[in-house]
DNA sequence: AATAACAGTGTAACCGGTTACGGTGATTTT
DNA sequence: AAAATCACCGTAACCGGTTACACTGTTATT
């Protein structure tokens, strides 16, 4: 493996220039250039990014903490953060942490050793968590909810969802059902409020009945379909608290042959690529996915330049889409 | 952030003894290394790892090339390479390569500038892959089919796939069906031509129009499953070229009142764990997909050691599984 | 013509660890 | 008692880049 000094010397320079030649161009002569660039192509060299990191004191590196990698919104995301990332030159690790805390914990290390300049955490917190890392200097969480004790980039959870059963009501639905996510989860918690204080508005009573708990997994909505089908008195509305839920169990009403919307409404939450596409096309909450990720990679950016930002609560507009899988309630 | 000439500073120690406290904590006295971890206490010392990574030129940090990472195959591979690492103390850069070739070359250059130490492809190359990357010192393919041009860690795939056909034939089946993965995967070809094998030595004549494309997700087997159900003259088995899309071809049938196994059996390929607790439990190939992901970290560890391995390639076995999906065709 | 500004280059220090080598005093061997 | 062995420790070189600083020769300014 040749080093800079190899090529210095078969080009006839010294390695400051070799060095600039590679990181600053504008500073070398034209012939010099030629010279390093016919060196290094003939020594095949490589920069050793281990020992340009150590001296930079950077390692041009994120992580990315996901709960779930196989959640469509996640990777939409995660999409926008390398988008920014890979704009700064910066890689992004992903850390997979199957909700675990002990694989969190070690993702946090990578950080507190500098192989990594900071982190953005997907997973939502409660302010009142048990298991909430000690606060580190370049921490980003990027799928906030109410009170999270971080710089944070989110949506209002608890509106949206109000504004998707408010929607619902006001053509007419009385009796709606939800598919949630897992009871603890923050996200499931904000969005509940939403749906019971829309209720609340409209004098409807709260029927724990008709919450089915799911994990936010396609297959976990095709199954609680089937556990609303099984109901003596189906609802005419299900509030999914994501869209691979709501796709999940479309497709399981239209198997028992429940007809959407005509028989059931159905919607989903975050507006993933698909759900424009599916049939029939879904009434669902549109979540910048991507701009959350981006601009939360901006944020932590910033952090990483110590440069305090302006606000460390960025909480995004959300876009209320109405499409094909909502109608007004049948008659029974 | 405090150093290691801190830590010696404040512990009254040479830097020398510090580091070798941390590293052969047997070679220090035990006074010297109560004092050393006294002043990291107080220091809130953290050895920065770019400079040790720097030093002992080792990145301590493989990575796995998935191309899917929502495939439950692959996190299975991928738990056993995290296995082997971490005793090793590597950590395991997860690449999600979402198949594309620019995005496998980018982790490939973290290999080449030495931000890791080797390499694990998940995904399956052929030998007339035109995308396929020149060959660099430490990889290993621990997804091979046949003729894969690298170290590689393998199962058997066309005898595999002829092991479950021939079952389905010696227990009457004349009429089976496949839901196939991508017709241009490695790994399809491979399991089709097991397949073809099976019927071929049957003297059962091949019928294109029982092969159904999916994309190995449960989602396709599900979809898949449609397309049979539809068909004229469903089949009385059908071999699927993995769990996840047998499991969704499952959920489908029963959908459409079809019974498993009396009216159709259905047989899976990878042995994941929830083929086990599934209704009916799956009758499937059991791919020991830990073991896959183990040896080839072993063995991606002595390339990287420089230890000529004695093997290249690794075929491992794998056990054909009867369980309950599977039963005599049913009588027309 | 004298001076200033500037483009281009080289020397050498530096980042924060690891480790070869040599030195010290205590213990064991002869 | 002298020599050898050993446990422990410190000095300093080293890894492969980056970059402050100094220096040279050329061009622009006065």
């Amino acid at each position: 493996m040749s080093t800079i000094r190899d090529v210095s010397k078969e080009a006839g320079l010294s390695i400051a220039t070799v060095s600039r030649a590679l990181s600053a161009p504008d500073k070398v002569s034209k012939d010099s250039l030629k010279k390093v660039h016919a060196a290094i192509e003939k020594l095949q060299y490589r920069p050793n990014m281990l020992s340009q990191k150590f001296r930079n004191k950077t390692a041009n590196c994120i992580v990315v903490l996901v709960p779930d990698i196989a959640n469509l919104f996640f990777t939409t995301v995660i999409r926008g953060i390398e988008r920014v990332a890979q704009k700064r030159g910066f890689s992004v690790l992903l850390g997979d942490t199957r909700d675990s805390s002990s694989r969190e914990q070690e993702f946090i290390n990578l950080v507190e050793t500098r192989q990594a300049d900071g982190i953005i955490q997907l997973r939502p917190y409660n302010s009142d968590d048990s298991a909430l890392p000690k606060p580190l200097v370049h921490a980003v969480n990027a799928s906030g909810c109410e009170n999270t004790p971080y710089p944070v980039v989110r949506i209002d959870n608890v509106g949206a969802a109000k504004d998707v059963v408010n929607y619902l009501i006001s053509i007419g639905h009385k009796r709606i059902g939800v598919i949630s996510g897992l009871s603890e989860n923050p996200h499931t918690v904000d969005r509940m409020k939403g749906y019971k204080q829309a209720l609340d508005n409209a004098n409807i009573a709260f029927d724990p009945g008709l919450v089915v708990e799911g994990d936010f997994t396609l297959w976990s909505g095709l199954n609680a379909s089937e556990h609303f089908t099984r109901m003596q008195d189906l609802p005419t509305a299900i509030f999914c608290m994501n869209d691979e839920m709501a796709i999940g169990a479309m497709k399981g009403f239209k198997n028992k042959g429940v007809r959407i919307p005509e028989e059931i409404s159905i919607t989903g939450f975050d507006d993933l690529e698909v759900s424009r596409y599916c049939d029939p096309s879904l009434t669902t909450v549109s979540q910048p996915a991507e701009k959350i990720g981006e601009k939360s990679a901006e944020l932590l950016f910033q952090l990483i330049d110590d440069q305090k930002p302006a606000q460390t609560e960025f909480v995004l507009p959300i876009e209320f889409v109405i499409r094909q899988s909502t109608a007004v309630p049948r008659k029974d």
